[in-house]
RNA sequence: UGCCGAAUAGCUCAGUUGGGAGAGCGCCUGACUCUGGAUCAGGAGGUCCUAGGUUCGAGCCCUAGUUCGGCAGCCA
């Protein structure tokens, strides 16, 4: 790559080698020293998903750390794809993944990659490494391979093939890529030390050899690097200067810089930070499946699960999660973020941008007694308190109203600030109604409020000046739409999924109304809303509409509740 | 009984010439309000892992230890 594309000070940068370290994190602190010494002389990061899975807010954090950094000290970011392995990698995963970076907001630009692309250069290499004779072709089967390999307690016990010519490593590597051989008969391996501390150093293997086709090269390789090979050279390859990384590859990085000193080529540096986890969740891949195939969630979008296509689905914005990115902030530490700062990420985010709707989702019908039969009438209500610039919008009124079953108490406790007998509240952008009688059916169960309304407080403020304690939403009985909500909550009942008792396993605290899936009843302003639209639910909620959503029915996911201190008062 | 790494508020993190222990989230209280929302104000909460040492003075420097995490795929 040229210097020019990739220098220092693009338009945009607000970092550079001059700026004072404090308050950076470590790993801009790292790529500022490095500028200030010479050892770089640019920036240039990666972001490198293995196309075998979909994204979670996990990739989001080492994604916005990639980007990030190359954005803070303009440099460039590439977005390569590490598909070294054909058994477990499918198009349809790049697919996803490259919709979900896009998503979150990162720019690539030109610069898509795959490893894959350089499995010719990588060969090559490997020929110098055999020629150097710091690599050899092993006729260990897997299971010699990891009896020899030891403990990391306990050196491991060379090879017995470790010694063979340089010319006859180089003919049987050659034949191992002419497809000679079966799966697993023999690796070629790097040369390096059987008793290191590091189990990485102990003659790691560099090719395994794999007659399966490539989702990009096709039938054209059976020999298949392995990510230690792989990796630096691909950053090599790119001009990568800065390879950040997750933790459990730290002890993987003298390997790295072996494989890049021993072939003397361009050398990247790479550093490790600690990967995200999140209360109330689990984020591997392997339990996703899980989770999918018991039929615990409706899929790898499902919004109670924290892939960033869940996330989306659930109404999440990529605002939201670069803020959360941003917050959580970057260090070296074993850490497990807590929901509740996601939650507040989304709802500062929203609460900017989400018009307002009310919508009622356990109905009560209110009848208004002395509001005349048949006249119907439109409401003047402001869309966004937050956002003068989102309008207005109408909403009708008539005589028979859903509101909040939650909203009335025949006998309401103290601090209740609602409906109730005798009682006046505000009907938000309406009227003031005050609760004269209560009908009940059968069963003892209430049906139906008699309420009047006082025709002076329209809009919602009284002339004589006289105040009402509650506001409650509502809609017109006949006018509102009815909808299917699915009320999301935390997917687990405790904190960690892992804190189970003797004998049980992650699985028994999954939460049993992580969904709750109900109707509800909303103005009909929301009519014919796309899938995606974001809205507040006043007094409830930021919900969005699903993709389940058809024409005749929406469906609305609740992304998060909103802050509720009566029903912590409540809980009293 | 190896190697690598980490340790500051409930959680996540700042604290960089060695001199006042901080922020965001969470929690509590109050004010305000046509969302019990939003907003605003205030509060509680710390053996800076421990013990020694250097120093007039240590979260920061030195030594030893403790606890926790990672490493034994032909996965990444």
């Amino acid at each position: 790559m040229s210097e020019s594309e990739a220098g220092i000070g693009a338009p945009g940068a607000i970092l550079n080698a001059d700026t004072p370290l404090a308050g950076l994190d470590f790993l801009r602190e790292a790529v500022v020293t490095d500028l200030r010494s010479g050892r770089f002389d640019r920036v240039a990061t990666r972001f490198p998903p293995e196309p075998n899975a979909y994204l979670h807010i996990g990739h989001a954090k080492a994604l916005w750390i990639d980007y990030g950094i190359a954005q803070d000290f303009g440099g460039t970011f590439n977005l390569r794809f590490d598909d070294t392995n054909p058994s477990k990698e499918e198009q349809e995963f790049v697919d996803a993944i490259i919709e979900d970076v896009r998503w979150v907001g990162a720019d690539w630009g030109d610069r898509l990659f795959f490893g894959s692309d350089y499995f010719e250069q990588m060969y090559e290499w490997a020929l110098d490494l055999i020629r150097k004779g710091v690599a050899y072709v092993c006729d260990l089967t897997p299971e010699q391979v990891i009896e020899m390999r030891g403990k990391p307690t306990e050196p491991g016990v060379e090879s017995p093939y470790r010694g063979r010519p340089v010319e006859e490593n180089l003919d049987l590597f050659q034949r191992m890529r002419a497809g000679e051989f079966p799966d697993g008969a023999r690796t070629l391996r790097a040369k390096i030390d059987m008793s290191s501390p590091n189990m990485n150093m102990r003659d790691p293997i560099m090719y395994r050899i794999r007659h399966e086709d490539h989702h990009r090269q096709g039938s054209k390789w059976c020999i298949y690097p392995m990510y230690d090979w792989a990796h630096g050279l691909e950053d090599s390859i790119e001009g990568i200067t800065h390879s950040m990384c997750s933790l459990e590859y730290e002890n993987h990085r003298p390997l790295y810089d072996w494989f890049l000193d021993q072939l003397g080529i361009y050398h990247p540096r790479q550093i490790e930070f600690a990967r995200l986890n999140l209360t109330y969740s689990v984020m591997s891949k392997r339990r996703f499946i899980e989770l999918v195939n018991g039929g615990y969630v409706d899929g790898y979008d499902d919004p109670r699960l924290v892939t960033l296509a869940g996330l989306r689905r659930r109404g999440y914005t990529p605002e939201a999660i670069k803020d959360f990115c941003g917050r959580i902030g970057i260090a070296k530490t074993d850490s497990v973020v807590e929901m509740a700062v996601l939650e507040d990420c989304i709802r500062e985010d929203l609460n900017k941008r989400a018009p307002r709707v009310m919508a009622v989702m356990d109905p009560i019908r209110v009848v208004l007694t002395n509001y005349p039969e048949g006249q119907t009438e439109e409401m003047d209500v402001v869309n966004n308190p937050e956002d003068p610039d989102a309008g207005t919008r109408k909403v009708p009124f008539a005589r028979e109203l859903y509101i909040e079953r939650d909203d009335f108490r025949e006998d309401p406790p103290p601090k209740f600030f609602r409906l109730a007998p005798g009682r006046e509240v505000r009907l938000r952008n309406a009227y003031f109604i005050k609760c004269e009688e209560v009908v009940k059916d059968a069963s003892g169960e209430i049906v139906e409020l008699r309420c009047t309304y006082d025709p002076e407080t329209r809009g919602g403020d009284a002339p004589d000046g006289r105040k009402v304690k509650g506001t409650l939403h509502w809609v017109a009985a006949h006018e509102a739409l009815e909808a299917d909500a699915r009320l999301y909550n935390h997917l687990f009942t405790k904190p960690d999924p892992d804190d189970v008792d003797e004998g049980k396993d992650w699985f028994a605290n999954i939460n049993p109304d992580s969904v709750v899936r109900t109707t509800c009843f909303v103005e009909p302003s929301v009519r014919g809303a796309a899938p995606g639209t974001r809205y507040q639910f006043e007094r409830l909620g930021y919900f969005c509409v699903d993709s389940d959503s058809t024409p005749e029915r929406l469906v609305f996911n609740r992304t998060v509740t909103l802050r509720d201190s009566w029903s912590k008062i409540a809980k009293r």
